[in-house]
Formats: structure tokens, C-alpha cells, sequence
DNA sequence: TTGCTCCTCACGTCACGTGAGGTGGC
DNA sequence: TTGCTCCTCACGTCACGTGAGGTGGC
């Protein structure tokens, strides 16, 4: 093991590297150098005779920018090891458009998951400061969504139902039901009739096709499970009397804390809004 | 199994559901159900008494939307298991954020990869194009790139010596080398005294804070080893005589093709230009 | 004896995927 | 008997990370 011990001079090249110097110039874990000597990957230059100790040379920092550089795009070792031996312009050429399909798909799911995150940050925080008790005139942004079909409720009329068969629609339009639901109803009418049977179902995709315009709403809070309005319709209905207030357009639902908050559908909370006509 | 050969009405909600059906339901690959069943995260409803069979009811699909929804911001399973029972909006919020930051390095990763991929397809794509014999003027586009510190070259003035010395520089400056390197002369004079040996080595890093502008260059192109340049200084500078050309600034050399491409470091493909005043 | 560097072997990680071998009712 | 659905158990995947137990020279 005298080449381990003895001081070297910068330049000496030709002296071999035992694996921890290797693996402070390479800047590869050693017990990486193991697992790639072990997969056949990449060996030592050589075996030290008495001891069995891995021997590394200079040049093979070379063979490990090729490992690096390839993995680096995730490209798996094993087609790396492959490629190794046999490489070519042309053979990396093809190699690396393989790989940018594959990146693409990553990248494509990392910003899905992105505009899930901040989509339910925001209706999570906008739950957090609304005023439960109170129903309010508010001037909102526009809201995208995609609609899901009109609803049937059929005798028994579950809620549960046709939430079901939207979720059934939504994997056929490959609508992604990451994003919060809600219900929407043909107008203030038909909320005030069935405030469980809502026309449609929607998810509040940002990049949705709908959208609920910008503009004046009433807009109100009301906590419970899905298809449960509680007492919302009669303060809706004295609020609209009361303030003499005309309201337009559909009634939308959209549950900013739902199931994923929380593991008690009673604490699951909704916005109520309609667009009002200026009074 | 009355329960799963039974046939059943769109509605019939209250009855329980095969894994089949339930996996058909909800998207969730039987295997992973059973998975999920294992770890504890997301059980039946119950058992079947006589047979064992996992039977689920409809409404579960709510817990696998939980579930869904954060292992799709890739939160791991165990986390979003210990959280599940006690899950709150400020909890969600919590663990939102936390899940940022790891999202946040991932895409800096996937971007990173994107562009050492761009660059080294480009540059493996000009070498497949190059005219390995001429010697000609073109006009090239400004080049970003990344300088290393000034060379020593001791007395035996080994290549890889210096070479290594960038790399160990490079590491400790952050200079990201799964860039392909080359290597920078201060001036045509200095390359043709020792052509194997730059003043700079540099990394081809598009969003390097160094650049070779812009501009018209004497462009040629060689095969060989780093630090091997065979006789492209006589035919540079045969080239210049013949065609009364001045140039000025530094003389760069490229490596098109290198180890990634080649495990025959003979067949490496070098770059070299230097720009030249108008004639 | 202690400290340091190296070795091999085995098991753990994470979220499943893939058989193998068996059951139960038509 | 065949076909279908379900079960459990065990092992494989991928690229390592983490000990455990041992060596060899100062």
C-alpha cells in the first residue's frame, strides 16, 4: 500500500488512486465505484495483488464523465453499460431522443402536479379566510373548470350516485379529478328547489375549457358533506330579499376543503356563489 | 359471491364491490390495492367471511381520491398514511409547501438535463455535418461557455495533468461538466507554438457567463485525442498564408465528439476556430 | 492497543410487478 | 374438466445506503 501512503507531487499521473481518492476526484460515492464495479459497469484499472484493494487510474475519470453525463439524463445503467462498449455518434444520437421522450413525459407530470399544488394551495388558503356566517357581495376572477355532463338523478336521487358517474365520464375525457369538485346549477331556481341535485359536475382544472365569468357575486360559505347544503338556501333567499338584489346565471359549488383537509365529510366546506345584476 | 354475480342496477350503491370492480372504479391497479391493504394505508371495508375476498363500498372512492391526489404531488406513501388520520387544511398546507421545495429541485434537475441534452445533440449533430478535411470561413453564432482559471503546464506539461486540475477547479466552482470541454489559446501564436496546450480549458455551458462572440472564423475541424491536434497548426496556418487572412482574439477548441461518443479516443472530433478581420 | 483504510456479504429502501400454487363455484 | 376470480407467499426491480465482521500495516 505504498501508494497510498506516500506523498505525491500534483502531477504524478502514472501512480494509481485507491478508491477514496478516486472518489474525492471523481466526486462518486465509493460505495457507488462498488456497485458499478459489482454490475460490471465500470471496474478499477486493477486489483492490488496482496490485499485485493481497487486500483483506479487517472484516465478512467473519462469513462466516468461518460457514465455521469448519461445517467445524469436518467438513462438507466444498465443501458449505459450496454451502449458502452459499442457507442457512436449516431448510436448516443438515437439514445438521447429515446430519452427526451421519456424526459418529456416527467416534465409534463411534474407541471401537472405543480398547477394541482397551487390550484388546491389556493382554494385551501381562500377556505381558511372566508367568513362562514356571512354572505357577501364580492367581485370575483374568472374561474375555469371543465363541466361534466348534465346530471340524471334518478328516484332515489343519491348525491353519491351521479358523483360517480361523473368520476366514470371524467376517466373517459381524461379529465383529471386531482383538482377540487363542484356542482353547478342552471340558476338560482333550481338550487333553491333541490340543493343536492346539482346539472352538472366540474373539476377546477386552471387550463379548463369553462369557466365561470369575472364579476359582482353573491357568494356564501357553508360546511358539510358533499350534496349537503344545510341551511344555505333560506339565508341565500333572505339575503337576495333583504338587499333587494338580483341575481343572474348559474349557482356554482366548489368544495374548497374537501377530503383532502379532512377525514370528517361535516367539516368539509363549499363555496356558494351566482352572479348578481347591478342593483 | 352472490355479491359479484349478481347483476346490479347503475345505482345500486349499497352494495359492495369486487377488487375488479373497485379497481375498475377508481383506476387503481388491482396489485396496488392489495399493496395498500399491506402497508396498512387504505383497507376494505371488509372481508368476506366465507372466501376472504376484500369487498370495498362505493364511498371509499373518497379516501383513494386523498390518496391519489397526494401521492401525485410525489408525497411518499408512508407520509400520506401517518397524516391521513389527522389531517387538517393547515396540516395539507403544511406538507404542500414541504412538497415544493423537493418539486422545485426536481425540476431544476429535469431542466438542467434538458439542456445538457440540447447542447450535446447539437454539437454531436455539427460534427456529423463537418467537413473534416477543409479549412473555411464561416460565420458562427456566439458561443456561451465557461472559463477555467489560467493553466500551468509544469515541465513535462502533460495534458491530462492540467485537465485534471480543471475538473477539481470545476467541482469546487460549481462549473457543471457534463458540458462538453474544450480548451482556449490567447491568440493563433500561442496555439501554434503548443498547440497541446490551452492557456483555458473550458465547459460549453449555454448559460455561461463567458462567450466567444459572435462574428466570421476560420473554422477547422480535427480528429485525435484531447491535447492531440496532429497537424492542424500547419494546416491553419498554410491556410492563412494562402488566403492573406488576419486573425485575432483567442483560438478555441471544441470537442464535438468525445468520450461520450467514442470509447476510441483516435476518433474524438475537435472544433477549432479563431475569427479573422475582415479581408 | 488504537485508528485508518480497505474488503465482502447481507439486508434495507420504495412502490409496486410477476409468477407460483391453491381455492371455490359454475 | 375448463374458465374465471380471488387468495397468499415469495422473489424481482433499481441504484444504491447501511451496518456487520474481518484484514493489514502503522
Amino acid at each position: 500500500m505504498k501508494m497510498i501512503k506516500q506523498p505525491r507531487a500534483a502531477g504524478d499521473l502514472k501512480k494509481l488512486l485507491s478508491i477514496k481518492e478516486f472518489s474525492e476526484l471523481s466526486g462518486i460515492e465509493q460505495t457507488t465505484l462498488r456497485y458499478w464495479d459489482e454490475i460490471g459497469l465500470f471496474h478499477p484499472a486493477m486489483r492490488n495483488a496482496e490485499n485485493n484493494y481497487r486500483c483506479y487510474s487517472h484516465d478512467q475519470i473519462i469513462l466516468i464523465n461518460y457514465i455521469t453525463v448519461l445517467s445524469g439524463l436518467n438513462i438507466p445503467l444498465k443501458t449505459i453499460g450496454d451502449v458502452s462498449e459499442v457507442r457512436s455518434p449516431e448510436k448516443i444520437m438515437e439514445l438521447i431522443d429515446q430519452q427526451e421522450i421519456k424526459m418529456d413525459r416527467e416534465l409534463v407530470r411534474l407541471r401537472e402536479a405543480y398547477s394541482v399544488m397551487h390550484t388546491l394551495r389556493g382554494l385551501i388558503r381562500t377556505g381558511l379566510n372566508a367568513d362562514e356566517s356571512a354572505i357577501s357581495v364580492c367581485t370575483m376572477e374568472e374561474m375555469p373548470m371543465i363541466l361534466g355532463q348534465r346530471n340524471v338523478f334518478g328516484e332515489e336521487g343519491r348525491f353519491l350516485d351521479a358523483f360517480t358517474r361523473f368520476c366514470q365520464q371524467a376517466k373517459q375525457m381524461r379529465i383529471n379529478l386531482s383538482y377540487p369538485v363542484g356542482g353547478q346549477f342552471e340558476s338560482m331556481g333550481a338550487f333553491l328547489q333541490s340543493p343536492s341535485q346539482p346539472q352538472h359536475f366540474f373539476s377546477a382544472d386552471p387550463m379548463g375549457y369553462d369557466h365561470s365569468p369575472a364579476g359582482e357575486y353573491l357568494v356564501g360559505y357553508q360546511r358539510g358533506n358533499y350534496g349537503d347544503m344545510g341551511d344555505m338556501p333560506g339565508r341565500l333567499e333572505a339575503y337576495v330579499q333583504e338587499h333587494a338584489i338580483t341575481t343572474t346565471g348559474p349557482v356554482s359549488i366548489l368544495y374548497l376543503h374537501d377530503e383532502i383537509c379532512t377525514s370528517d365529510p361535516s367539516k368539509y366546506l363549499a363555496q356558494v356563489r351566482v352572479r348578481i345584476e347591478k342593483h
